[in-house]
DNA sequence: GTCATGAGCAACCTCTTAGTTGCATGTAAC
DNA sequence: GTTACATGCAACTAAGAGGTTGCTCATGAC
């Protein structure tokens, strides 16, 4: 990898080079798995049970989601007894917010950069 | 399973409250739709076929791709004789952002609100 | 020990997504 | 008026996502 340093170098990025951070997108993007992170964040660690009750969903489709979360990160889960508590990975979270905030702002810097550009005249 | 009858009542929202949100991530969460985002910001409006050169697709899936932004408000599109010039939303993008800031800084809310009830011995 | 609960695994289904190809259409240019 | 370029539309394929069912395994409660 090329990029994750201090200077995030947007230039012209290849395809390759947002393959870190659209999975953290798309984990995001789905309601259901929005949900689960938003009842961990709000109740705290629950288990896979109790997450389940809160949908119209299987266990297992509730499991699925849950990888998928942890798959980019966003949520862990600890053996405690027969349950599997799971939560939100707090400083996961806040690297996945200051990303958001890094990819918004390079947005924001290349609009800016880009109406001087075109209200210069050209 | 006595959720999803409620109606949209905001805090503990149901996963219908994110339908609205789910879309955005779900368009960003594709490198190819990224690169896309990031060239239209950096180079300004493109016509699909420019778009096209920079990755190894069919200028169709590039199309796809591009309504997919649309649908969710990223990207827009302006015929120009026989072009199509495809410009990032920059009101939209702005949006965006802010949405992005205001998901965070619930998690964060969230996360601290819970780390301090943890830590005040439960 | 027995029973209920919480979870893992695997097979399967269906719908969507990402991508393609082929052909038709509108507009510029010469 | 041809010719070339920029798209649009439709049908089709392949793979992945979301979800279910059925069965097994571990652990906690009684």
């Amino acid at each position: 990898m090329t990029r994750a340093t201090a200077g995030p170098r947007p230039g012209r990025s290849s395809p390759a080079a947002f393959a870190h951070v659209a999975p953290v997108f798309t984990a995001l993007g789905d309601p259901t798995r929005l949900h689960l992170v938003s009842r961990l964040c709000h109740e705290g660690p629950l288990s896979i049970a109790r997450l389940t009750d809160g949908t119209p969903l299987t266990r297992q489709a509730v499991t699925k989601h849950l990888q998928v979360l942890e798959g980019a990160g966003l949520a862990a889960a600890v053996r405690e007894g027969r349950e599997q508590r799971w939560r939100v990975d707090a400083r996961r979270m806040a690297e996945t917010r200051r990303l958001l905030e890094r990819i918004s702002a390079q947005w924001d810097g290349a609009l800016a950069r880009l109406a001087a550009f075109v209200e210069s005249g050209r």
